[in-house]
DNA sequence: ACTGATGATATTGTTGACAATTTTACAGGC
DNA sequence: GCCTGTAAAATTGTCAACAATATCATCAGT
């Protein structure tokens, strides 16, 4: 029989995990209340998290094995940055990776897949008319997702993923705002044709495009952003 | 002063930080001391290295982010083995971050970087004359990172480090043997001529076939252990 | 000999206290 | 006002002890 303490926990809150913690901090990160050069004080994610500091400091390791966080002796975890330099060769990588993933998903993915990929496409599409860019930016990594996972490749899925958290603060918020979203849409499309009519080589090519216009928008908005 | 103590631990070892533990690990995978499957127990890590307990756990986790180890409750690391799928996708995924290298390296390297790649490569061919496996896997690795390097990009260095790591254990030893070194020669001679030219896109395909090359060399080499 | 239960051992998970270091606050001199 | 040194506070690093769990050896029963 459970103790009224022991019930009350597992009703209210589970201790939670050190991965669940590295997940409650990338959130963070990317919902820009944790910004680059910022210091992961390890009493205050106890705090927020509710876990041990044995956990915390378990998540601070994995974070940095993601490059997502840097540790320094008697410092403790502070958010990294990324240089722009870096974000070029990011973007590049995954350019790359993601081409690939676009030309197996023509040869490897499911109809199920296929339909689903159209379908969150044209979910898209509606956000540009209702302007919702929140949405977007949702429907939009689960597309990009799906297109990996359908071509069969967690490989490339995971280091896409790590790719992404370092300028996922950048991203959200102020990424998809003005044209861009026209622009992705129209990008879009033009994987989704090729993809269509399984022409392999067309739907890499458009895909590595649209992830360097992804590049190009950003950069454009650093240094704007740097000018004020 | 110094205690004797003191003295006694700074000349004899340093304590080693986790980073160490980290890399000695890896070098025991490499090496086939440890195989995918094999537990790794604390106190074995912590005799063998002389970190602390605390330290070696810390290893772990991060061993754990790259991949390398897998972390079960109550059971511990073990050294993770991969599947014969997913050693293609990470040579898929090689092949097409060190095809961009080979072309950035093309445009972007210094004389010096050009000269010392030669170098090494002709060291190489020294290698299967005198028949020195072990010599060419140093001076292989070398030639690759030094040609990520030269061509300036850190981020791929990184991922292709990791992509590597979890089948180092099939590469040393077993990998550099029979035919696969004339192989490896001749296609270096072919990437180090494409360079030479200034063939940015000759180069980029002729990195793509090594790392395929080296995958299918990999596969039937796996292939032929199975059936034994 | 084989199977399943049972206790002993080994191994990992967690916590708290304390040491080492950095950061901050503050007083004093210029 | 501003710099500088010093002590207090805050923060991280380390360790040892204990709890929780898994693994292994033993043995009874068939």
């Amino acid at each position: 029989m459970p103790s009224p303490e022991d019930l009350a926990r597992s009703i209210a809150k589970q201790a939670p995990s050190s991965a669940q913690i590295a997940d409650w901090i990338r959130a963070q990160i990317r919902g820009s209340r944790l910004v680059p050069g910022q210091r992961l004080v390890e009493v205050d994610i106890i705090r927020q998290t509710g876990g041990s500091r044995f956990k915390v400091r378990e998540a601070f390791q994995r974070l940095a094995a993601e490059g997502l966080v840097e540790i320094e002796e008697f410092r403790g975890a502070s958010v990294r940055s990324a240089t722009s330099d870096e974000v070029r060769q990011l973007y590049q990588a995954r350019a790359l990776l993601e081409g690939l993933c676009a030309r197996d998903f023509c040869r490897r993915a499911s109809a199920n897949d296929r339909a689903r990929l159209a379908q969150l496409a044209s979910e898209m599409e509606a956000c540009v008319d209702s302007n919702a860019p929140e949405k977007f930016s949702g429907l939009n990594a689960e597309w990009h997702t799906l297109l990996m996972r359908g071509a069969g490749n967690q490989v490339i899925e995971d280091l896409v993923k790590r790719l992404n958290t370092p300028v996922h603060h950048l991203l959200f918020g102020t990424f998809y705002r003005g044209d861009r979203l026209k622009e992705a849409v129209e990008d879009h499309r033009i994987i989704m044709q090729a993809i269509e009519a399984n022409d392999a080589d067309a739907a890499e090519l458009a895909m590595r495009r649209h992830v360097e216009n992804g590049h190009r928008f950003l950069s454009e908005l650093d240094r704007a952003m740097h000018i004020d």
